[in-house]
DNA sequence: GTTAGGG
DNA sequence: CCCTAAC
């Protein structure tokens, strides 16, 4: 064992190594480099929220999100589909957009709102773009639809001949969310959800069909202020074009961008970093290993990947654009449409909120997929991609997903509350509502597949999508000459640019899932559960501390607690922190457990002792480098 | 990967 | 218990 070699354990005592390490107090304390660095974790910040942005620009510019998704409250009554839903453990959320109605609403009187997310699982051949009310089940999310609510479509770029624009129907007349089926058909993908709920019974505000689908068009209630989403809108547009000329394997960040869009859920630096430092870190190497598979890879190890022939990258959200643009029904208040943003809007607060039978507008502004990657040999087809990455997405699908409701970042857990108890209604901040789509994570992966189940993204900040499925070129057939009709028809996971570039669906759309992975394991980010030393625990800490010492904690581990998993080193370095604190207060400042006096006294002998033995290394070190001071 | 130290 | 700089 290694701690064998290199301890000389002997009789128990204060034995004193030979050469006690040197406490590493020399070493810069952090509080003190701070200063110097303070820009360092903002300038992170800046570039993780760089990304987020870009994240939510692309993802809104994510052509062919093909799905749009209406909330609904309309009747008082409750959707019992919508119950079962919540049965399920989280996995992505959903970002929702939503909207109070305002004055001019006509109320519906939902007490009891009922919401049906809607699921197309009728006729694939694509060719109609039938609105279809469908309900959610557990396992299933909305695949092989397009949604496409408006009605009417204000495109700045069309695609001949190709039926854009669903009317809008049946939007105010059922308490479902209308589906626009995908002209490719049976895709089996996951799409952009936006949906939206215009109860009033308005006509939905037209958003543009095309990249900048997603993105607000501005037409605002009084008092909202958006204009920087409207910025976002006008550079989307503006960026189409060289998008869309671009071979389609832009990267997806650009510096104008960034600026655009202030994530609504912007939360404490703290998570941020968690997300950008950890979760993007962490995720990958903890995963790895485990999710390689025979065949075809499926890879959330960015080491892995970087010997991908073939990967999908994390930068989901392309600047390709979209062959299809998907129609946001917006209200004519101009509900903001963020595709893959997490969070809600209001709608139209105003001093009526808290009256009576106002409805809440909602809506569902995108699904995003986790960040997935993908490791295929060079050899594989394109064919058997596209099949790796449906596998992929529908592993998730298929795990079963159940909605969560967040409200500021918490969970609303009782389903028999309205929405006015929940605080969703008028009057009400409502700037951070969520929706989840949970799931079992771990049980529902193809092989080689996975979710980062570790991670756990309950909270308003944690809605940065997870893992992405997504090609980085078009699809080969593209350059191929397809015509276009052949390219719609023929494959289901393709959509054409007007550019008559291919690309994945995936690509094109974005499911918006936040992924509210649970497992057994802790998710990353997931504080580990409190577990209080025990005395036996503390005692042979003490033991262990008394023969090696303070600043061996692995080698103390090992010696006491090597069959401890849940005790680190770095727990026993930090139990010991306060077993030295501990002592050194009066009893009666002392909480949690009692520990014996015998042992604390212990704790400051070892303490005192150690300390010693350190100050002589450093004064021996300064002294003159050799060991005759010591020795 | 370890250690120290601040939070 | 977390985080992270320094090593």
């Amino acid at each position: 064992m290694v701690v064998r070699k290199r301890l000389d354990y002997g009789s128990r005592g204060h034995q004193v190594p030979a050469m006690p390490r040197v406490p590493s107090s020399a070493r810069g304390k952090r509080s003190a480099r701070r200063k110097k660095d303070e820009m360092s974790p903002f300038d992170l910040l800046a570039t993780v929220a760089g990304t987020l942005l870009v994240d939510h620009e692309n993802s809104s510019n994510a052509p062919g999100i093909n799905a749009a998704a209406a909330l609904t409250y309309a009747r008082k009554r409750k959707s019992v589909k919508a119950e079962k839903c919540d049965d399920v453990p989280p996995l992505k959320s959903m970002a929702v957009e939503n909207c109070i109605a305002g004055s001019g609403g006509v109320c519906a009187s939902p007490r009891q709102p009922n919401i049906c997310l809607a699921e197309n699982s009728s006729t694939r051949n694509g060719t109609d773009p039938v609105l279809e009310s469908l309900t959610v089940k557990p396992n299933m999310l909305v695949r092989d639809s397009v949604f496409s609510c408006t009605k009417s479509c204000n495109r700045a770029h069309g695609v001949g001949g190709i039926p854009e624009c669903g009317s809008s129907r049946s939007l105010e007349a059922t308490n479902q969310v209308q589906v626009q089926r995908p002209l490719d058909g049976d895709t089996t993908a996951l799409y952009s959800l936006v949906s939206s709920v215009d109860l009033d019974g308005r006509p939905p505000a037209l958003v543009s069909s095309d990249s900048s689908s997603g993105v607000p068009l501005c037409i605002h209630d009084k008092d909202r202020n958006t204009s920087h989403l409207c910025h976002a809108e006008a550079r989307h547009a503006a960026d189409r074009d060289d998008d869309e000329n671009s071979s389609g394997c832009t990267h997806p960040c650009t510096a104008g961008n960034n600026k655009s869009y202030m994530p609504q859920y912007a939360g404490n630096s703290r998570i941020r970093k968690m997300f950008a430092s950890k979760i993007r870190k962490a995720a990958r190497n903890k995963m790895c290993g485990e999710m390689s598979n025979k065949g075809s890879k499926l890879n959330l190890c960015g080491k892995k990947i970087s010997t991908t022939r073939q990967r999908v990258q994390r930068a989901m959200f392309k600047r390709q654009k979209p062959v299809r643009r998907h129609f946001t029904p917006s209200s004519a208040k101009g509900i903001l449409t963020e595709a893959s943003g997490a969070s809600f809007s209001v709608e139209g607060q105003n001093p009526l909120c808290g009256s009576e039978d106002y409805n809440v507008k909602l809506r569902i502004k995108s699904f995003t997929i986790p960040e997935l990657f993908i490791e295929i040999p060079e050899n594989a087809t394109v064919g058997s991609l596209k099949r790796t990455v449906m596998d992929v997405v529908t592993s998730i699908i298929e795990s079963g997903l159940r909605v969560g409701v967040l409200l500021q970042g918490k969970s609303i857990q009782d389903d028999n509350k309205t929405l006015r108890q929940a605080r969703i209604c008028h009057g009400e901040n409502l700037e951070n509502i969520d929706f989840t789509l949970e799931c079992e994570a771990g049980q529902n992966s193809s092989p080689g597949v996975r979710i980062p189940e570790e991670m756990d993204f309950h909270g308003a900040d944690a809605m940065k999508p997870l893992a992405m499925v997504k090609c980085e070129e078009p699809f080969s057939e593209a350059k191929a000459g397809y015509n276009s009709q052949q390219r719609v028809q023929a494959s289901p996971h393709r959509v054409q640019s007007e550019h008559g570039s291919v690309h994945s669906l995936f690509e094109t759309t974005a499911l918006a899932i936040v992924p509210v992975c649970k497992s057994k394991r802790p998710a990353i980010g997931q504080r580990r559960i409190r577990r209080p030393f025990s005395l036996p625990e503390v005692e042979a800490l003490v033991e262990a501390v008394e023969q090696l010492g303070t600043g061996r904690w692995r080698d103390v581990k090992m010696l006491a607690f090597d069959n401890t998993d849940h005790r680190t080193y770095v727990d026993l370095k930090d139990k010991w922190k306060t077993l030295v604190h501990t002592a050194s207060i009066s009893p009666q400042q002392r909480r949690g457990e009692p520990v014996p006096q015998g042992l604390l006294d212990r704790v400051l002998a070892a303490q005192a002792y150690w300390s010693q033995q350190q100050q002589q290394v450093i004064s021996g070190k300064a002294s003159g480098q050799g060991c005759s001071s010591s020795c």
